[in-house]
DNA sequence: CGTCTTTGACCGGCGC
DNA sequence: GCGCCGGTCAAAGACG
């Protein structure tokens, strides 16, 4: 299926967007954000005011939450752009808040549950310590410390979500390649979508990162990937050294060295900022992207070898004219190497999107 | 042969 | 209790 995605795809075409409903009245807004609807805690959108966890989702250090938010700003006036960060351990209020400022706009869609659900779990907790409260006075102490041992086993036997990170992707390709290995185990149907959603697992040992995959259904060309959980190894990439590795030695956009993940960023997230990948190994190559990236889709441990190549682009058609907002950032995008001055830029920049 | 995908069955949470 | 739904399991098949 992939694979059969991998060969359609010749000008498969990203950009990073991000969600910002207080800034932009892009046509994708939560309405059309198909998650699911059981997931009420994890799933909500990213306002880059309120956003706290997606560097947990990458290395749990919330230090660089900001820089990547910011970083993610970068992209804000793309109107393809539009991410969502979930993150069921941190800052559960804030999160309400976001679901709750949403849910004053959401109307009907595969998401409302998941905008709505938190409002309901509110009152649904509220309403449960009202009723323990009568029930509390109808019984003796001993009963009562006994009921809350109960319900404090039961809370601790539920399996607390992992933080997950959501993001779109305007592609063609359904499972895009980051620098990790997934396996798919399974896909089911989504309600009231013709396009099924795809759920992969990590293929390293011990590593319980997972990741869902589906297609928008009001807007075919948008993949929805949702990330669940931290690696706790390397990306195999990373390890052959790479873009991603270069990425990874920036303590100011992706943290410490030794342990960022920055290919749980989307690897065209990351081709945005380092233009020109060029494959060494093409044997068994396919073309990911539109703008240079080359990736060993070689399955059998072959992890993708790249060369590094800045500021090239002469093998595959450049990307349609961006709008001139986004042809602002799109230069920005263009001296990712230097952090420092990536970093500076950004609240600058960030002041630009504010009408 | 090892790895990955496919797909129907199963499970648990939730609403009615 | 029942049905719906999202998520996961696991056997079987595909593939290189």
């Amino acid at each position: 299926m992939a694979n059969e995605d991998h060969n359609k795809d010749q000008f498969h075409h990203f950009e990073p967007f991000y969600y910002n409903n207080n800034h932009h009245g892009h046509e994708l807004n939560q309405s059309n954000f198909p998650f699911s609807s059981q997931n009420h805690h994890q799933e909500g959108f990213i306002d880059n005011n309120i956003i706290t966890s997606f560097s947990d989702c990458l290395h749990g250090n919330s230090m660089d939450y900001n820089t990547l938010s910011r970083a993610f700003d970068l992209s804000c006036s793309s109107p393809e752009v539009i991410s969502s960060s979930i993150d069921d351990n941190n800052n559960k209020k804030q999160q309400q808040q976001i679901l709750l400022n949403h849910n004053s706009s959401v109307s009907s869609s595969s998401n409302e549950a998941d905008a709505s659900v938190t409002e309901e779990d509110s009152a649904k907790s509220s309403k449960k310590h009202e009723k323990q409260d009568q029930e509390d006075e109808e019984e003796d102490e001993d009963a009562k410390s006994k009921k809350e041992n109960n319900n404090k086993a039961k809370k601790k036997e539920k399996k607390p979500r992992e933080p997950r990170f959501a993001f779109m992707t305007k592609s063609e390709i359904d499972h895009l390649e980051d620098g990790y290995r997934w396996r798919k185990y399974g896909q089911k149907a989504v309600k009231n979508s013709p396009y099924p959603r795809s759920y992969y697992r990590c293929t390293t040992q011990k590593c319980i990162v997972k990741k869902r995959v589906e297609r928008s259904y009001q807007d075919p060309s948008i993949v929805i990937t949702t990330y669940e959980g931290q690696h706790n190894h390397h990306c195999p990439a990373t390890l052959r050294g790479n873009a991603a590795a270069m990425f990874s030695s920036s303590p100011s956009l992706f943290g410490s060295p030794s342990l960022i993940r920055p290919t749980t960023l989307p690897q065209d997230f990351l081709s945005q900022f380092l233009p020109t990948y060029t494959n060494n190994n093409n044997n068994n190559s396919h073309q990911l992207a539109h703008n240079n990236i080359n990736y060993n889709n070689n399955n059998h441990n072959q992890n993708p070898i790249f060369q590094l190549n800045l500021g090239h682009n002469h093998h595959y058609p450049p990307p349609p004219p961006p709008p001139p907002q986004a042809q602002q950032q799109h230069q920005l995008h263009q001296f990712p190497h230097d952090y420092g001055l990536l970093h500076d830029l950004l609240p600058s920049f960030q002041g630009k999107q504010e009408p």
